[in-house]
RNA sequence: CGGAGUGUAGCUCAGCCUGGUAGAGCACUGUCUUCGGGAGGCAGGGGCCGCAGGUUCGAAUCCUGCCACUCCGACCA
């Protein structure tokens, strides 16, 4: 065969197997089920990447789950990155860690009550302010011990009164969030600041512009807060803002975590451009942008951070001790990524008519393999010898060896989004060449396999 | 929670009005022909028709109640 010589030797790796579609578990379907209204549902219950359960609540199929774990190791990343420190607090909660911040009462029907067998009140947390707080409190007694920053991705329950929209307003969902204890108020600004930075490279890196608005505080409390909306025709929120917002990249540049000024020039920069959701529209503010840079559009929640002082310790007791030797309530914020919601975000941002198109930071298979030919010993050979050399390289591709049509193949392809094919047919193997074709644009170009495998690697190097 | 709908095969749906042996397409199994953008033929498998009552000789179909899900609204990471 010509060009065999040249090519990768085969190779197993320490990661298991070939991943064959033949032997995976994905269950497309090819046409729409009637209950997804918005494009990134639809699209993920054909990509078989949930199912129902009930109400607001999915089970995660391989190929979600996978999307699911690249953006949460993405978060977790970023966040040990700013330097917090990761743990993991229940589902569940103790009603009384909730009876002492007022919230117990105050939350609503939202909060899913349960009672154990004891009769005692539980409830499935929609966040965990106060019971971090109790940690903080149990162990913590001295400013030394600040700045900590402590988080979790964990799954939380919000018993929607109309859950809708697939995952991205389930009611139980998946979300990371964190809480900063400070000694002060500029220590805690810090700690804000210092969030935004982290946040704009974590969304940039699941491929997504997400801009930070002044928000409303909501139920949480405190005088600071934005919101990272992603721009969206079926966003919930109607946002409005200054283009020059639109323009800015977060790029390549090192900010160090611990620096107060730099963390605050980076916040300054994406701040100075007017932002805001409908909550805190302000007209008379937003006609002082230049008319030409004024957009308003639609935009998706992916996370939002607060500061709010001394709400929960003030109450609750969370106290260190200050350089004085005097008692003073911590400073907090709390800090959320929805980690769930932001599956279905990427997809209302990311798709085409034929299917989701994966950002390459957060796509569940680097790259497909279609074989146009199952069956043929070249072109099998061919296709085991590709993908034996990518799992070489630390990539993870997927393999569709079905006994199917070219056609059905690619629709299958273009379907789940994966960003790079290569097709291997024996038109191709006689030439010593495959194709690589970009999901996004649509191109294609003939190269030999080596030639294909090392654009692939160093698409993925540095990811 | 107010309003509007829908529950029949894994998916999309017909059948219900006018009661009489449960259907189609896709998917699935076998087989033949195909084979670079969701192919075609032949032969198959698969249903407590959402659940429970009622009316009737007979109920997917009519009546009552319940449950689930979806959409619009208010609410929302």
């Amino acid at each position: 065969m010509p060009g065999r010589a040249s090519w990768p030797t085969p190779r197993e790796t320490a990661q298991g197997g070939v991943m064959r579609l033949s032997r995976y578990f994905l269950p497309v379907l090819k046409e729409t089920p009637a209950e997804a209204q918005i494009v990134s549902h639809r699209l993920m219950l054909r990509a078989g990447m949930i199912r129902q359960q009930a109400a607001g609540i999915y089970s995660w199929l391989p190929l979600g789950y996978k999307v699911l774990r690249r953006i949460e190791a993405i978060v977790h990343e970023e966040q040990e990155r700013a330097g917090h420190i990761p743990l993991l607090m229940p589902t569940l909660q103790p009603a009384d860690l909730w009876r002492e911040s007022g919230r117990y009462d105050d939350y609503g029907e939202e909060m899913l009550r349960i009672t154990d067998r004891h009769k005692r009140d539980l409830l499935y947390g929609p966040t965990n302010e106060e019971m971090i707080t109790d940690i903080f409190r149990a162990h913590v007694g001295s400013y030394k011990d600040l700045p900590l920053t402590l988080y979790h991705i964990q799954w939380k329950f919000r018993d929607e009164i109309r859950p809708r929209f697939g995952v991205m307003r389930g009611r139980e969902f998946l979300m990371k969030d964190g809480y900063n204890f400070d000694v002060d108020r500029d220590a805690a600004v810090h700690a804000y600041n210092r969030h935004m930075v982290s946040y704009l490279r974590t969304y940039e890196r699941m491929g997504l512009q997400a801009i930070p608005m002044r928000a409303d505080t909501g139920p949480i409390g405190g005088d600071l807060s934005h919101e990272f909306l992603v721009l969206a025709d079926t966003g919930e929120s109607e946002v409005f803002y200054d283009s020059a917002i639109t323009d800015l990249a977060f790029g390549e540049r090192a900010v160090d975590f611990h620096d107060p000024q730099a963390c605050a020039d980076v916040v300054a920069e994406w701040t100075a451009p007017y932002a805001r959701t409908d909550e805190t529209h302000d007209a008379a503010v937003f006609a002082e942008v230049p008319e030409a840079r004024r957009r308003t559009r639609r935009g998706i929640e992916v996370g939002q951070i607060f500061n709010f002082g001394t709400k929960y310790s003030e109450p609750m007791g969370a106290t260190v001790s200050n350089a004085q030797g005097k008692q003073v309530p911590v400073h907090m914020g709390s800090h959320g990524i929805g980690v769930s919601r932001l599956v279905g975000a990427i997809i209302e941002a990311s798709h085409d008519e034929a299917g989701i198109i994966w950002p390459e930071g957060v796509t569940p298979f680097h790259c497909g393999i279609v074989n146009i030919k199952s069956g043929d010993s070249e072109t099998d050979g061919a296709c085991e010898r590709i993908y034996a050399a990518l799992r070489a390289k630390g990539l993870d591709p997927l393999y569709d060896d079905r006994e199917e049509r070219a056609g059905a193949k690619f629709a299958t392809m273009d379907l789940i989004g994966l960003p790079w094919r290569i097709t291997v047919g024996p038109r191709g193997l006689k030439v010593g060449t495959v194709e690589l074709t970009s999901r996004r644009t649509g191109e294609s170009e003939e190269v030999s396999p080596e030639a294909a495998i090392d654009r692939i690697a160093a698409i993925y190097s540095g990811r």
